[in-house]
DNA sequence: AAGACGGGGTA
DNA sequence: TACCCAGTCTT
């Protein structure tokens, strides 16, 4: 009978985390009443931002805006200038847009409704549905995602959609559905005060009980994430021809590791160079790492020419180059070059 | 799937 | 000083 012991455990799970919020939980502005436009207010803020980060400015929100008929009316520069100091502006003013379309159209009463709002993505219309409208909708933010990867001891890539899904598969199974809101509050007290990212209070957990990873022993390790992009410590050498005057092209150069540990790390550059008499004029600086196996290349448009034979002459066929996935960097760099009458190639040298 | 968005907190 | 945080929207 796994359904019937399933169930079971999943009501105790509920039993145990509400007990410890209830004794634990703390005042916030927010929490005074469960009135729609506060709850509301309350999340938009608090993405991205730390709770004590928040209270000031929610406080002086609300004195501005106490209702939502009062945001709708006001400008969005004056929106705005309340938001300032809170960052990423795209939350007030899709909060201003969403203001004019509840005072319109009254208060959403689903959660469809609620994430038909701008603004209001899969997160925020869950809390805002579960907190003040009491809707069984499991609100799965960061803290959710790794309380669940330990309750389940899951090292999948957590980023992942299909990941998160799973896990929001399981917040929806815990869910307590009579108290909706308290219980993703909890979930996410739990995982911002007990169930901390590094160094996890496993001690103080009302629901160790139910802990997969802490059975394992590996909670410090989740949620486990995407391996990191691999740059394969190899001296690869990489031929470009650029095809630079009507005459034809001209092989070019190459690069070599970058060195030091920063950002630039693994990356590859071009060794330093002197401007051959023919008059190229245009050659980028190249960077390329390999990643996951596939070829990177970034090039940049650079003022000065260069051109250098390598050092020791040799060269290294790297796979598909001609299928090479550009960056952002490198297609703005190509197109340049192109609008400029300058068609670049890219061949493999051996 | 990946990058931008903006502050503040932390190594 | 530079890195990290983690929802939503956009491309």
């Amino acid at each position: 009978m796994p359904e019937y012991a399933e169930r079971f455990r999943a009501e105790r799970f509920r039993e145990c985390l509400l007990a410890w919020y209830d004794a634990n939980r703390r005042d916030l502005p927010w929490r005074e009443s469960s009135d729609f436009y506060r709850v509301w207010i309350s999340e938009v803020m608090l993405q991205q931002t730390r709770v004590e980060a928040a209270i000031p400015h929610y406080l002086r929100f609300l004195e501005r805006f106490p209702a939502v008929g009062v945001l709708a009316a006001a400008s969005e520069s004056d929106v705005l200038a309340a938001w300032s100091g809170l960052g990423y502006y795209s939350r007030a003013r899709n909060l201003h847009r969403a203001a004019r379309i509840v005072a319109a159209s009254g208060t959403p009463d689903s959660f469809d409704a609620m994430r038909a709002l701008p603004g209001a993505g899969p997160y925020t219309a869950a809390a805002v549905a579960s907190i003040a409208l009491g809707l069984p909708c499991a609100a799965v933010d960061g803290n959710v995602v790794r309380v669940a990867s330990r309750l389940s001891n899951d090292a999948s890539p957590s980023e992942s959609p299909a990941v998160r899904r799973r896990f929001a598969e399981l917040a929806e199974r815990l869910l307590d559905r009579s108290r909706p809101g308290d219980f993703n509050q909890a979930m996410m007290e739990l995982g911002a005060t007990v169930c901390l990212p590094a160094g996890p209070r496993c001690a103080a957990c009302p629901v160790e009980a139910f802990c997969a990873a802490r059975a394992a022993g590996t909670q410090e390790t989740l949620p486990a994430r995407k391996p990191r992009a691999e740059v394969r410590q190899v001296a690869l050498n990489l031929l470009l021809r650029v095809r630079i005057a009507p005459g034809g092209s001209r092989e070019v150069f190459l690069v070599r590791r970058g060195g030091g540990e920063s950002r630039l790390a693994g990356f590859w550059e071009p060794p330093s160079v002197e401007i051959p008499p023919d008059g190229a004029r245009r050659i980028g600086v190249f960077k390329h790492q390999i990643v996951n196996d596939r070829f990177q290349v970034a090039v940049w448009l650079h003022p000065d020419p260069l051109v250098e034979p390598l050092p020791d002459g040799r060269w290294f066929a790297a796979p598909e180059l001609s299928a090479v996935p550009l960056g952002g960097i490198a297609r703005k760099a190509v197109a340049s070059l192109e609008k400029a009458g300058d068609t670049p190639l890219f061949d493999i040298g051996q």
